[in-house]
DNA sequence: CGAAGTGTTGAAGGGTTTCAAGCATAGTGG
DNA sequence: CCACTATGCTTGAAACCCTTCAACACTTCG
């Protein structure tokens, strides 16, 4: 059996990461039909809300955050294509934080009954959750080292090489460079900085030669030296295609 | 059927918060057969290590940590008895992160192929296992948002109130109190500071009445006001007991 | 008793924040 | 078409939290 190559980037990731058989891959697929338009800006969820559904995010930047109660906020994950935005309303009564859209998204909604049948049917797509979950484990896990001990520099150096990985895999980056659609006040939000100085940052990295970022372009001038600068290793953003998952 | 208290600290766990069924949680309990004694301070894994088994903490303290390459050090999780040493040695290859012990510990490690025929034999264990990474997603984020936007002093107090809760969970607790074996050293390698400031830190929780700690036992003085200085809620610890798990 | 690890303290330095102001760009309405 | 406004980017100077360096005290243990 054969299946053309589906435009669903969920879908693209667990094909290229985990080794899932087409059938399943096309339940994936036919369980994220129920989709919605978001324009930027707007909240997908508020904190608190009831967790009844899980959201998919097909198209788009999105984030997750927490505030604290004086308005600090930090931002603790950044969703993009392919990535489920509030995994952890399938256990939890209420979610601990808040999830925006950065540009305008299609976001497809999976009720819990579903996804309980669907799980329930194949052990795959059991494991393919599990496979979500642990996968933003490493990259909450790789968040922490640079949120507690690299600098500003090699912080946002990371992030900007994070993001060129994770947008590859799922076909929204050329080679030297992608479309960033956050403002450095969100770029501060997600590296736990000021504004002001995300922006000196920003300059310092430009003057090394590294980036050139304008009008929401970033390219990589010189990849290895970014690389070098964040010591950053690919490895955790690619692992699931060692042992097959499949059921 | 009915099954007597289980001394399995992970068992405890899932029975309290995931809705397991008696089957279910035996079937854990018993793959949980092959057990190993570890001193004090040593290494569970390496960082780089093969990724063959999964790691099951049933009793002391370790620790996951990611080491840079100029000798900075970020411990990533502590690892409490029912705590799952190395989840993503599921899909990795190769692991991260190394784990260590703190204390003289027992391990239990579960091969690849042992779990492979538990989640296909029962549903609830596949989502069980699922329920663990996610329960550690929520760890992780908040340890984000800690790293990120809290002071040394807030940080440091919601660290404490995290601990009295996840020991609680299993046991490890009195209502006002508990043996914390972490050197400042180790609690400045988990909070992003220096021991020194650490040590600072500490001076200061203790000078505002709402801590004692003396050779390796913590005293709650006063819980409430100790909760206010970390902005602590303890929901996202014990989340899961509202849906029911269970194949 | 000496050695090693842990906790404590002081003083100086540095990375980041805060506050404040100025500039550029894009969208809006008259 | 041009104020006018809003938003984001940039820059400077002072303040602050935390680090660094260094020394000393305490405990444990061989």
């Amino acid at each position: 059996m054969t299946v053309e190559p589906s435009k669903n980037p969920l879908v693209a990731r667990l094909r290229l990461l985990t080794g899932l058989s087409d059938t399943e891959l096309k339940a994936v697929e036919d369980a994220c039909s129920n989709v919605s338009r978001l324009p930027a800006d707007t909240n997908v969820i508020r904190e608190g809300d009831p967790a009844d559904r899980v959201h998919v995010l097909l198209d788009g930047w999105a984030y997750r955050y927490r505030d604290l109660a004086d308005g600090r906020r930090q931002i603790v994950a950044l969703l993009l294509p392919g990535d489920v935005c509030d995994l952890d309303a399938l256990y939890a009564r209420r979610l601990p934080y808040g999830v925006s859209t950065v540009t305008r998204c299609r976001v497809a909604a999976l009720t819990h009954p579903t996804l309980l049948e669907l799980t329930s049917a194949q052990v795959g797509i059991s494991r393919a959750l599990t496979w979500l979950a642990i996968a933003e484990n490493m990259v909450l896990t790789e968040w922490n080292v640079c949120l507690g001990r690299r600098s500003a520099r090699e912080h946002l150096a990371h992030l900007l090489c994070e993001l060129l990985v994770r947008l590859s895999i799922v076909g929204r980056a050329e080679p030297n460079g992608y479309d960033i659609p956050l403002s450095q006040e969100k770029l501060a939000e997600v590296l736990g900085l000021t504004s002001v100085h995300v922006n000196r940052t920003l300059q310092g990295l430009r003057a090394s030669q590294l980036i050139k970022l304008e009008s929401q372009r970033l390219t990589i001038l010189d990849w290895p030296a970014l690389k070098a600068a964040a010591d950053f290793r690919s490895a955790y953003l690619q692992a699931g295609s060692s042992h097959a998952i499949s059921g």
